[in-house]
Order: C-alpha cells, then sequence, then structure tokens
DNA sequence: ATTACATCCTCTAGTAACTAGAGGTTCAAG
DNA sequence: CTTGAACCTCTAGTTACTAGAGGATGTAAT
C-alpha cells in the first residue's frame, strides 16, 4: 500500500537507500504492481524504521543484520543481542575518548597560533613534529585512526 | 637513503599506504636504485610525519594536501590554515556531541534490559520503536549519520 | 485523450582511505 | 650461491551509501 517514496518519506530512508538494503538483503523483496514499481507494507516500514534507528545508534549493517535475525525468533534468551549492544557501546566509548583526546590537541594547537605567517605557524609546527603535542594521541595505528570512522 | 620499509618504520605509516599517499599525489614520486626500488631521503620521511600526524588529528586527505601546499609558501599568512584547522575543530566537536548523545541512549537502553527473551528484550524494543528514546538523537539524516564517519 | 511532470525502474560508477592478494623481482645474509 | 625477506605492479575488496544515465510508469490537469 505504499510506495517507495512513501515509505521513503515515512522513515527518512533515502529512496536509493532504501533500494540498497534491498539489493544487500536487509529488506526482503517487496511485491511489485503491474508496472513492476515496489509497493509495501507496515511490515516492511517497522522493518526500516528498526534499520534506520539502529543506524542512528552507530551499529554497522551486519550488526543490524543481526539484530533483525535474533529479533525474529522471540522466545529465544537475549544474550546475544546485548552482547551485541554492549560490543556497540563499548566501540562508542572507544571513540569518544580518542575524539576527547584529538579536540584537546586541536583547541591547543590552535590556541597557540599567533596567526602570522606560515613560517611561524605553530598549527604547521605542531603537525610536522608530535613531539609538541601532548601524549595523549600516540602510539597510534592506522587501524585506530580507521575504526574510529565507523559512525 | 631509505627503503619503503625503513622508512615505515620510523614513521609508523605502512608500507602499501606510503604507496598509495605517493599515487594519490600526496608524496612525491622518490628516487629508485638500479633495481627499481623506492629509496626515500629526510624530506620525505617529514612530510610523511605531517601526514601521518595530521591523520590521527583527524584531517582529510584533501585537508592535508592543502596543508602542505600552503606550509611549502612560508611567507604567506597563516589564515587559510587556522581556518583549516578551526573546521576540523568544529568537525570533531559535532562529532562529540553526537556521540555523546549515542552514548547515553545506548547506556539507558543496555541499562533497562532484564535479559529474558528476545519478546522482551528492551534492546529490540527501544531499536523498533524511536518513541521510546530520548529526544536527543532525533532528527538525523542518513547524512549526519554518515558525516559522523568522517575521522 | 493528451500532455506534462513527478516518480519509478535498472545499471554502472564514484566516494574515503586504505587493505589484501596474486604473481613476480630484487636484495642481503650466511 | 641459495634462501628468504622485502620489494615491485596491478586488481579488487572494504563500508554504506550517493550520483547519474537512460528509460518506463503513474497521476493530475487540460
Amino acid at each position: 500500500m505504499l510506495s517507495i517514496g512513501k515509505l521513503s518519506g515515512l522513515t527518512g530512508v533515502k529512496v536509493p537507500t532504501i533500494r540498497y538494503y534491498e539489493q544487500i538483503g536487509l529488506l526482503p523483496k517487496p511485491e511489485r504492481n503491474e508496472g513492476g514499481q515496489r509497493i509495501y507494507d507496515n511490515t516492511s516500514r517497522e522493518r526500516l524504521n528498526f534499520i534506520r534507528h539502529a543506524r542512528e545508534l552507530g551499529f554497522p549493517l551486519d550488526d543490524i543484520r543481526e539484530l533483525l535475525a535474533l529479533s525474529d525468533d522471540p522466545d529465544q534468551s537475549c544474550e546475544a543481542i546485548d552482547a551485541l549492544a554492549k560490543r556497540q557501546l563499548a566501540e562508542v566509548e572507544h571513540r569518544l575518548v580518542r575524539l576527547n583526546a584529538l579536540h584537546k590537541e586541536l583547541e591547543r594547537m590552535i590556541a597557540q597560533c599567533t596567526c602570522g605567517t606560515v613560517q611561524t605557524c605553530r598549527v604547521i609546527q605542531v603537525l610536522g613534529d608530535h613531539g609538541l603535542c601532548e601524549a595523549e594521541h600516540q602510539k597510534m595505528t592506522s587501524h585506530d585512526i580507521e575504526r574510529e570512522c565507523l559512525t
């Protein structure tokens, strides 16, 4: 009873994103009308809302896939779900620690800039010499930097 | 005087990443020995350290490219550099606000779970119904979620 | 009935910042 | 002189989408 555009409007998930979720098997393939256009019902809508909300809380799509599978089996223990949620919480906490360190260092760097020429620019100096930093954001591998990127 | 492996060890940037930086023009093409292997000097090392440090502070590669270009012109005013740094700071602050909201909501959700069956799982309930959340992480577009991902 | 025009369809390719792997060459140590 | 580590190039994969081409369909007004 819902076109993809309507569903999009109701859930706040963009049309191409809905098609993408279908493509990767996160949403089941919906019915089509005679013209071949997708038609959705309220079940799809609930599922999509679930996905969106989980994404907003930073869960990766693979976790969401698992959460959906688990939630389809209502009599099981919810331990597995709890574990996923806690892992996500830990992930968020780790990123918060990192981001706070970055924030501090950026502020410090900017505060020290006297805004003269590039030659004396504190920002450039600090970027070029890690020794000028406080110790907090040291010893990061590119893996750490990368992990920080996952929503 | 430095092989790519040595340079990697000294800067903490992985070998394939160094080659990648060269490929996208962030690092200049180095000399080669007779066998065709890359050899680096201290200039490359400094430049790579600069890049690494800026990455650790969350600057995107495009900004780093610009910072490098600006730092090559030492008599210019450092306004442009300052602007980039401030933009990055704002970005980090925005992500901190978002992440704090997520953190709060995740904690709340997990705390409410009584760990029974999936049927009564609070985590699943909250994910399925945004109304059960506190208001803070509402009204997010996928664009917002996405922006959060840019280290 | 026709004409706009919005919305829909599929498909490919692009984004950021790398990482992994195949298949082959060169270097350094013993 | 051999062995094994380190190097080379190239392609493809990762995450979660977004953008665009080129065309079909749905709907509202004339």
